[in-house]
DNA sequence: CACTTCCATT
DNA sequence: AATGGAAGTG
């Protein structure tokens, strides 16, 4: 038995579809502690993490560790039922194992709703990623990374990162033109104004390009949180995280592009 | 001579729109009392009925009865010329009887419009529909019927209504999930909250099936009134009901489908 | 947060 | 032409 109560259905519904477009069928990991996804996109470039962590829960039941695989179209179309402030309660019971369960409940309508999504079968490669440190941390806020990312896609296929301890820098260049885009960080570590600067944590100066569409699938989830953070080393995929309300994250890992030297 | 006017062509642009996927050229009967519309549905599964009262017009002068043809199509293209408050005039003359003309008038642009759509002939084959007692009647808010037909539409080609005197379910199920909506009826018969609330006049209990796909044409409607009336008995048309200013109503009946045992 | 409208897509 | 998504308004 797994039940997981949400306070607002809005959240869930937020995470799945800016990942589903991604990821077409995901297993969850239900445990004691947290519900987790992990799953690589359809062409294997990309990788998504999630995390719920038992207190972004209202309640949180969970009897043993299980493995739920989802049709995350299906999921949206559940969650598409709820209206963004029903509460959202999520069930599977051992003795229905074919399907989970969306409870949605709108208390000032005296409104019930269960919707009833069919399971399947994945097979979760539960990738152990390591958590290492990197060469630069980036925090700037996400709507600003998202428009970065999409006013580069204007001209280019890809989108280089260069930063140092006084800049960081996108660009992208295509045959028709090109997009250079600076930030010095905000000087002032004023927690105030935190929310709408650009934080750079440097250890060693980065150099790196990716591929700007995966970029801006993972900006989808912008509407999750206000700050987003860039992990970076050279050679090494990147982390873009979204926190996710103090108790979880939403975090994507996409492998550098290899430069072809002038092609 | 036929010679009627709204206060606005938003009103007729609304009820034509709700229509017009259901049903592609229809004839308006316009008697000295009303002007009606009676057609099935392109594939002979649905009945349109609308009835707009004198009281729903500013002047209204039918001389004679008669049945004009319409296709609707023409009729929204003429009526999108119009602003919504703009003021609508429906003007048959006897002596250009391939025509109907539509007077759309913005007086604070001192703006005259008159569109002409050409009539067509259509055996009007008007089904004397009989009033009847409805062993369940069921209002809710117009949008909240929407939604519950939407949602259902996700995982269902079919919607199942049980009532009974303290609950409605509206329900679906498919191939990769279902759905099931439950409405407590409202305690307070409060006029004032009467709008938001779902109430049940029950003679006796109802379980009955109907096609998805015709119910969404329906409530098409929904703009019309805030108030949708859902009148049912078992193995009887359901009749989708919308009043129209009090003066008039758009209905829709719907033959419930015929449950394959099992399959 | 919800509704309405508009735009882009299939 | 219809559906679904996005944006702006109340």
């Amino acid at each position: 038995m797994f039940e997981a109560k949400l306070g607002s259905a809005a959240l869930l519904k937020k995470i799945i579809d800016s990942i589903r477009d991604l990821v077409s069928d995901a297993p969850f990991d239900c445990s004691e502690n947290a519900l987790c996804l992990q799953a690589m996109d359809s062409s294997h470039v990309a990788l998504v993490s999630l995390k719920l962590e038992v207190g972004l829960f209202e309640t949180y039941r969970c009897d043993r560790t299980i493995n739920l695989g989802i049709s995350l179209a299906n999921m949206a179309k559940a969650l598409k039922c709820a209206n963004n402030d029903d509460t959202c309660l999520i069930k599977y019971d051992d003795s229905e194992t074919d399907n989970i369960v969306f409870c949605f409940v709108d208390t000032k309508r005296d409104k019930t709703q269960e919707v009833t999504v069919k399971l399947m079968d994945i097979d979760s490669e539960h990738l152990g990623i390591p958590d290492q440190d990197y060469a630069c941390v980036v925090k700037m806020p996400s709507s600003e990374f998202q428009k970065v990312c999409r006013d580069l896609a204007m001209f280019s296929d890809s989108l280089n990162v260069t930063c140092t301890k006084a800049n960081i820098s996108f660009s992208g260049k295509g045959d028709t033109g090109g997009n250079v885009i600076n930030y010095a960080p905000t000087a002032s570590a004023d927690d105030e104004d935190k929310k709408e600067s650009v934080s750079i944590d440097l250890r060693e100066p980065v150099n790196i390009t990716f591929s700007i569409k995966y970029m801006n699938q993972f900006t989808k989830a912008s509407g999750l949180c206000d700050t987003v953070k860039l992990s970076m080393s050279n050679d090494v995929p990147i982390v873009v995280e979204y926190d996710i309300e103090e108790n979880g994250y939403l975090r994507f890992y996409l492998a550098p592009k290899i430069e072809d030297e002038e092609n």
